[in-house]
DNA sequence: GCGAGTCTGTAACTGCGGTCACAGAGGCCG
DNA sequence: CGGCCTCTGTGACCGCAGTTACAGACTCGC
């Protein structure tokens, strides 16, 4: 137990530097207060119009936040990883509103869940806690401007050209889950790829997309702005 | 002087009721360390990439928060008003970052500008601002994850007439500035316009339009959701 | 090896939103 | 009154994104 509790705290501050402001006391107090949270691959980690449970710390796996229609069509927010925390949750919690989205688990995810009156201690307390909470905010909130310019703005070719410049040397993915993260669709997305592997910029195969041409990509991404 | 500096603080507390949370003292010394800042209709009270003098609360006016494009399009993120506070700044300020759009007043804008510091202090201090701020942050976070979703998947018809709705019974503006709210141009609103006056749910006349069919402008903004 | 299910390609069509190029219409000011 | 500026109306045209409807390709399990 006391062991068990040990490998967490040293996981926890790996993850959360900022953790380190917390006497060794208090860290493990946070362990045992906490709750752990474990969720399938898929799971709804949230949903709309929900009141929120706590303040969640990530462990392992990624939380994808979406808007959705009732067509079926899909669009990303933004994602949450280990070390992140999932801005709309605190959102929820200091401001005693509810979710306006919805989160899902990407892959198998594990969190720990401080409950509010501690989430609100830390606070309260923690100067550095304080700050990386605001600076997450401060973050999503850019972020989310960001989005909003480049869906009002910006041809979904040059948009797709963004995502998987973002997302390394091959990308792994179906159509239908890049369409999801545009919030557009599948045959659109397929017809697009097909234009970029015509201007040589990328190879397409299945599930995968592999970038020859990097430089290529980036300037169609940024062309005209 | 001192009666100037009462009057102040009175106008402040009516408009911020969070800030009863200070002593009468503590509510002086605010008023005496921050700077007041006056600007014209149309100038700019921030821009995309500057850093953040301090935290603003507005006592009159309104500030604009804007992305706009090389091509000189634009579109309004949220407008802020007195009890507000521009949200924006406080990430910057908060976070560290930087602005990512730009801010313009839109009326003659009188702002008083907490100095960093004593805004930090009053964060770490007093729980009910900290709330406070914590809200508004939740606030448009939220609105900003509808915008997104509402850009990426609502017609532009449906998003006019929401705007209209919210705007009251007559909405005196031009053609190009609601252009200039949704990501749009002229000539599609002028359009749009016509297309809702042709089925009676709105008259149009210069820099103005009644609404006379309030429900049927909801029914058409809320279709297909 | 066969069938079900998933993933991809792709062609025809539609419609929304944007661009361009004007023409009036209403105000404001000298 | 005449000239200028802003605001609005409008028609022709274009291109992107979305829809529909398939067909083939690949994978996995039985």
């Amino acid at each position: 137990m006391a062991a068990s509790d040990d490998e967490l705290a040293e996981r926890l501050v790996a993850l959360y530097p900022v953790l380190r402001c917390l006497s060794a006391r208090a860290l493990a107090e946070l362990c045992q207060t906490a709750s752990r949270v474990q969720l399938a691959a898929g799971a709804a980690v949230f949903d709309e119009c929900q009141n929120c449970p706590g303040f969640p710390l990530i462990l392992a796996g990624t939380i994808k936040v979406v808007k959705s229609t009732a067509a079926g069509r899909e669009m990303l927010l933004y994602r949450v990883e280990p070390g992140d925390s999932c801005i709309i949750t605190s959102s929820c919690l200091l401001g005693r509103s509810r979710y306006s989205a919805r989160g899902i688990a990407e892959l198998p995810l594990t969190l720990l869940v401080l409950p509010p009156p501690l989430f609100e201690q830390m606070i309260a307390e923690q100067p550095l806690f304080r700050d990386f909470v605001f600076h997450l905010f401060a973050e999503r909130i850019a972020e989310l401007m960001q989005l909003v310019e480049e869906v009002a703005f910006h041809r979904l070719d040059q948009r797709l050209a963004k995502l998987l410049l973002a997302r390394g040397e091959t990308v792994r993915a179906t159509h239908q889950a890049l369409a999801d993260e545009l919030g557009s669709v599948r045959e659109i997305v397929s017809r697009l790829l097909k234009g970029l592997a015509g201007q040589g910029l990328v190879v397409l195969g299945r599930e995968q997309i592999s970038i020859v041409d990097r430089e290529g990509l980036r300037q169609l991404a940024d062309s005209g702005r």
